[in-house]
DNA sequence: AATAAAATCATACTTTAGTATGAAGGGTTT
DNA sequence: AAACCCTTCATACTAAAGTATGATTTTATT
């Protein structure tokens, strides 16, 4: 049952209209066919009410118009890294797995507390790590760590 | 006039039909009047003109629901020169050029105060073009902007 | 076993980075 | 003229980074 009224619902409600209109119009038509002058409100009345009807109707039954609007969104990929690393110079400046690690994660753009949940530590030991990262490579803050490392071929 | 058309176009037409009818309407009157029992399929004909209109209407007035489909790509490796620099990338992300001055100094690694001085400018001024700068390139840190901005081959 | 280096964590502190908001001037476009 | 973007600067605030120091635990080496 709540299938089918679901299904018909809009013709089943445009039954009803249509019966309660013919019923309103049979009712004016009795009221002011007694009065011919008033057939041109009556014609207007009808005009209007049908008019509204034929809006509903159409807005139950069609189909609303679609634009579909594609919204395109770039992903950028990681180029291929062909770029070799010097291992030589890692040993030379003593840095350790632990910070080449680190130093990694540092250079994608990983804040402390990013690189301290990736490698399941505390936020201090990464401290700890960066700090000694710095004096190895003999630098003052993390961008400059970046751009060394890379430029000493560290990292890629 | 063309303009005034498209922009009006519905409201013309249902004023250009509403004339017609209200002819045809008249008309017919003229001629069902005399035979009064043929009042009911005159209304049965107004009713279904202006359900017909308002159908009409409806369609033409129904604003179009719009769908947002947001399609991820994967951006190929745009096949830029090697080492030079994604000029149309700048420019489809909106940097300007102080901010690539700005971008620049950052990779390099130096602090805010440092690009200020660098530049004449005062700290607040290098906070808002990096603060612009992190907007259009979608990064939280400056780390982040670098590497992206590397990736994307804005700077070298 | 003793030593040394590496790795871990902590606390306390200073400095730098980043956010939010607004204002003002210059230049360009509509 | 109005609207817009770029640029500059400011204040006030929060968040993150960085420094300094010390302690404990592994791990490898002597």
């Amino acid at each position: 049952m709540l299938v089918f009224w679901k299904k018909n619902r809009a013709v089943i409600l445009y039954g009803t209209a249509l019966a309660f209109l013919l019923f309103l119009l049979k009712w004016m038509e009795l009221k002011w066919l007694l009065y011919s002058h008033y057939m041109d409100m009556y014609i207007g009345a009808i005009s209007i009410l049908f008019t509204l009807l034929g809006i509903w109707l159409a807005k139950q039954l069609m189909k609303p118009k679609t634009n579909t609007i594609i919204v395109e969104k770039w992903l950028n990929p990681t180029p291929v890294e062909n770029g070799l690393i010097n291992e030589s110079a890692i040993e030379n400046l003593g840095i350790s797995a632990r910070e080449m690690e680190v130093l990694n994660l540092m250079a994608k753009g990983m804040s402390n507390a990013e690189i301290a949940a990736d490698l399941y530590l505390s936020i201090p030991t990464i401290k700890t790590h960066i700090a000694n990262l710095f004096f190895k490579l003999e630098v003052k803050r993390r961008t400059q760590a970046i751009e060394k490392a890379k430029r000493l071929q560290l990292i890629v």
